[in-house]
DNA sequence: CCGAACATGTAAGCCGTTACATGATTTA
DNA sequence: TAAATCATGTAACGGCTTACATGTTCGG
């Protein structure tokens, strides 16, 4: 459950509302952790609930921009929670099934669709390059710059490996059968 | 949502019971898939009242073990579903959310939860080189076959990556801070 | 001042997980 | 035959998604 803590540490990073953090989200902590603004203004209220953060705004109500702060209370949790040792979850790929059940009931056209999905990650990882030579292209970056680089990186990684995986699995598929 | 196709791929490939599938799914499948026995209990139920699927053995209820089968509508709903084509789902990782707080509130002693990391991920990749070995040795290969060794690759691939990302990930927080 | 876009919120449903329960089978 | 294990099943809960609703701000 990283949610919560994902958003304590975009609010650190810069005091917003629920709208501008469901924005932010789409970006930086969202290449790893995506949520809906619905998620969102849910976890803000168990966050302010629980005493680590707090409103800046009117309790006005429904419409009003309510921007929030983190309370030294939440800064402890956040730094509590990456202390913690979690173990990686197992990863969960719709494609590989697919793969798996294409061996059983093939051939369909899943060719089409790997590579359309394929174009997607080739996309994706256009779309981090760019924000790479954007964003960290300094020369004396600092330790934060360095992990947020860092997370970027992972990102960039991974879409090349499923842009390699596309690639070969188109191969395997264009082979001639049996 | 695959695990519905998941459990008629795997009872494709060999009729069982729940208890069998579950055992199953540690492996091959399991890859890319998890599921708990209660989520598969669960789910043969509906694909049986489906009519995807049905009961071999008798209806005696608890603790007696239940084979099931893949009726022809099961397997022409498989195959239409593999044909369907789904957006890869966005990542969701712990780690990098983890990494991203470690900017903002850190440091901490996350360091040594990434070499337990790597550790696991070393170990991962150790057991399915040891698969490769074993299942995808031969020569002669089918394209049935050669879709498994595909989604295997897959898993070799990922646990590279981020035995890789690890190793990048301690360098950048063993550097000289600031 | 009216409509569109924005900001927040409510409700329902499904997947997945955890804890627990019960009947059957095996084993000492 | 008693205990341990196996196989199946029930119940409750939380996270996440989707659809929908309500109020506010902004642009013409």
């Amino acid at each position: 459950m990283s949610l919560p803590h994902a958003l304590l540490t975009a609010l650190l990073e810069h005091p917003c509302s629920g709208s501008e953090l469901a924005s932010r989200f789409d970006r930086s902590i969202g290449y790893f952790w995506q949520s809906t603004h619905q998620q969102i203004y849910r976890e803000l209220g168990r966050l302010e609930a629980a005493g680590w953060i707090e409103s800046l705004a009117p309790e006005g109500g429904r419409g009003r921009k309510r921007a929030y702060r983190v309370l030294p209370a939440g800064r402890q949790e956040l730094k509590r929670w990456v202390g913690e040792s979690n173990d990686p979850k197992p990863l969960r790929n719709e494609l590989m099934v697919r793969l798996r059940a294409e061996a059983v009931v093939g051939p369909t056209g899943i060719a089409r669709d790997i590579e359309r999905q394929m174009a997607l990650h080739l996309a994706q990882l256009a779309l981090y390059r760019e924000i790479e030579t954007r964003d960290f292209s300094r020369v004396d970056p600092t330790k934060a710059d360095a992990l947020r680089h860092l997370v970027l990186t992972a990102g960039i990684m991974t879409e090349t490996l499923w842009v390699e995986f596309c690639r070969q699995a188109l191969a395997v598929l264009a082979a001639p059968g049996d």
